[in-house]
Parts: C-alpha cells; sequence; structure tokens
DNA sequence: GGTCGAAACGGACCGCGGTCCGCTTTCATT
DNA sequence: AATGAAAGCGGACCGCGGTCCGTTTCGACC
C-alpha cells in the first residue's frame, strides 16, 4: 500500500530529534526566564540547559530574538484561542462593542504581561503578519458589525496602535496614567470612532 | 569681579576637548552612516575616524544606542523649530486643520526617512520624553483650538500612534498601502475624532 | 538489518558592544 | 606660571550573539 500522498500531510517534515529538541530549548527558556530577568538569559544557557549545543539553537530559531518570538507565540495563540472561541465578552457571544472593549483590555493586559519578551523579540515579532494581521481583522469585524463605514482596515489599525507596548509605557511612566485611566482614554476613542 | 553666579550659567559645564570630541564623533557617525548602512557602522570605526579611543565614544552616548539617539536628536530639533516657527501649514499661521494634516505628513516622513536610524536608537530614543511629549503636547493644542471635547491627552496619543514606524512599515509592506493611501486614512481618522 | 543521502548537531571561532583602570589633559585658583 | 584635583581619554579585555564545518543521527528505501 502507497504512503498517503506526502504532498498532502506535512511536504517539509521535521525530523523526530529536531522536534524533540525544538521543545526542550523551549521548556528550558520557558523555565531560565523564570528564575532570571529576559535581557540575563543567554544563548548558551538555554542550550546547556536543553542539554544541546549553541548551533542546535540557532539552528531551531535563527536568532535570539527569534527563540523569544517563539515564546511569545504560544501566549499569543492561546490569546487568538480565547478571541476565537473563548468565553463572551472577549470571545464570541457578547455584542460587538461589548467584545471590542473587552478585546482592548485583554490585548493591553497582554502586552504588558509579555513587555520584556515582546522587547526582546524586537522586530522579529513586531513586523509578524499572523499577529498583526490577525489583531487588526479581528477588530475590523467588529467594527462591521457595529455599522461604521469608512475606511475599516484603517481606522482598525488606528485603533489597536494605541494599544502597542511602546505607547503604554509612554502612558503609565510618563503621563503617570492607570490602567483605568488608559483604558477609559481607549473606550472614549472607540465611542469617537463608532459614533 | 566675582564670576557671575555658576549656578545660573552651566552647571556641569562640560570641558572643551569632551566637546569637541562630541562634535568629532557625531559627524563621523553621519559620514560612516552615508557610506554603509546603519547597522554596518560599529563603534570602533566611528571612534577610530574621529581619531579618539572607544572608550571615549562610550563616555559621551553612553552605547549605540545613545549614538544613534543623538543623530536623531539633529533631526528631530529641526523639525520641532519648523512646527514651532517654520512656515505654514505645518508652522504656525494656518488654520488648525490645515495644521494637524500638516503635522501628520511631515511626522509620517520623518519616521520614514530616519527609519533606520530609529530602529538603532531603540528604546533610548522611544521613551525619549522630549520627543513623545512634544509630539503629542502640539497635537493636544491643535485639537483644542478645533473645539474638540474630551480627553484631549488620550486622543492626541491616539492621533500620534498610528504614525509610528512599526505601523507605518505594516501598511507599507503587509498591507501593501501608498503613503496616499496612509495619509488619506489617517485624515479620515483625523476627521472622525474631531468631528 | 543494511545502506545511503540529507538533515541535524556541537563547539571552536569571530566580531562587536560594553567595561575598566591607569595615564593624560584641562582649567580654576593662587 | 605653578599646582592640584577632577574630568577625560584610550585600548586591553570580557561576554554574548551569531557563524562554520567536520561529525553524527535519522529515516526512507531496498
Amino acid at each position: 500500500m502507497s504512503k498517503p500522498l506526502p504532498l498532502l500531510t506535512t511536504p517539509p517534515t521535521e525530523r523526530a530529534d529536531a522536534a524533540r529538541n525544538r521543545e526542550a530549548l523551549l521548556s528550558a527558556a520557558s523555565e531560565l526566564i523564570q528564575g532570571c530577568s529576559v535581557e540575563g538569559v543567554t544563548m548558551e544557557a538555554v542550550a546547556a540547559k536543553a542539554g544541546v549545543g549553541k548551533g542546535t539553537v540557532f539552528r531551531r530559531f535563527g536568532s535570539r530574538e527569534g527563540l523569544m518570538a517563539s515564546l511569545l507565540d504560544h501566549a499569543e495563540r492561546a490569546w487568538q484561542a480565547a478571541v476565537i472561541g473563548g468565553p463572551a465578552p472577549l470571545g464570541p457571544g457578547a455584542p460587538p462593542m461589548e467584545r471590542l472593549l473587552a478585546f482592548g483590555a485583554s490585548r493591553m493586559h497582554l502586552h504588558l504581561q509579555q513587555g520584556a519578551l515582546i522587547d526582546a523579540a524586537g522586530r522579529t515579532w513586531g513586523d509578524n503578519y499572523a499577529v498583526t494581521g490577525f489583531v487588526t481583522m479581528h477588530v475590523r469585524i467588529l467594527l462591521a458589525e457595529l455599522g461604521v463605514e469608512g475606511n475599516l482596515p484603517y481606522l482598525a489599525t488606528a485603533l489597536v496602535a494605541p494599544l502597542s507596548l511602546p505607547v503604554l509605557r509612554q502612558q503609565f511612566d510618563q503621563a503617570q496614567m492607570s490602567e483605568e485611566q488608559v483604558m477609559a482614554g481607549w473606550e472614549e476613542l472607540v465611542r469617537r470612532i463608532v459614533g
């Protein structure tokens, strides 16, 4: 019996040992970050803790930024799953405006929680289309459900932009705002744009 | 005759040789960046071109990011001067809405022009209050002149956020937007917020 | 089970950012 | 002009991110 059409399964299959090492490295990195600060974690330390050579880490993740981005990816997937199929109001089921406000609060907290990791991942994460694309698309759909008319792609981007880490930092550290104040400001922005 | 109240002149005076070296280093860095890409310019190369030791560069600017931020500072000062006292509509004299739209276009172009430098300066630049503070304050004042009511500090931040480099990159590289499309989107955002 | 090509591995090696400390320069004071 | 102390200087040195290439391991096929 012929094997089931390789092209339909997983064309560029990852070797078993490679997959094992990827998991070991992600776990090792995760644990080391618990212990020290993110900046204090070196690639050599991660490799050692995972029991592999340094070259392997770079082969798997390309760079330090790539490794950090992979760690963020886990949290991001969980968050996206909560948006797509989790409990309301973040997930489906609540009215669009409630969902939108829940989205803003949730996204803000995610960015603050993962702040150090986001910094460490740099543009490898920031330019990740799977992230920015999903987020703006979600907002865009909610805006459509709210009956907003106009340039929805741009408006969605404009709503997401003030939730970015640099902006949040500026508001907390320089403008001395509290999380509640930031969320209140964002809600006002939303209501102005929705009209 | 006593010297003129040191506390009122320049308490932490910079020594003459130090000032000379600062200028030499900034010039050297500037010229090297013309020749190579920003990432290709090393601190040692800057030091060598300026005819000083490597330690001096770090003494003056603290870090590579600090040096890059100092380079950006020149362009930023010129831009702020144009906003404060340059020709309309960016400078004073034009109606607030015209000034605001000119501001957006000008700021966008500045970010795009200095993109590589902004990346290289990292948070040393991004957390610079003299920059974010000036920009949001300017927008805030224009919004006030336009009779906008509500949380002006937040609205100003929300208008500035979509002009940030990561957002612009996302729009150009991922969403395939042209500069005109981005500006049109921003203008629509402005009109919605101004009402 | 044996064979073979491709993929993965590991650690020596390199370049750059950043630090450190003994030496030199500046300049206020006399 | 002499002087003393603080500020500045320079380059050897360190650690980490990233590369390279000879060796090892996997797994597809016989």
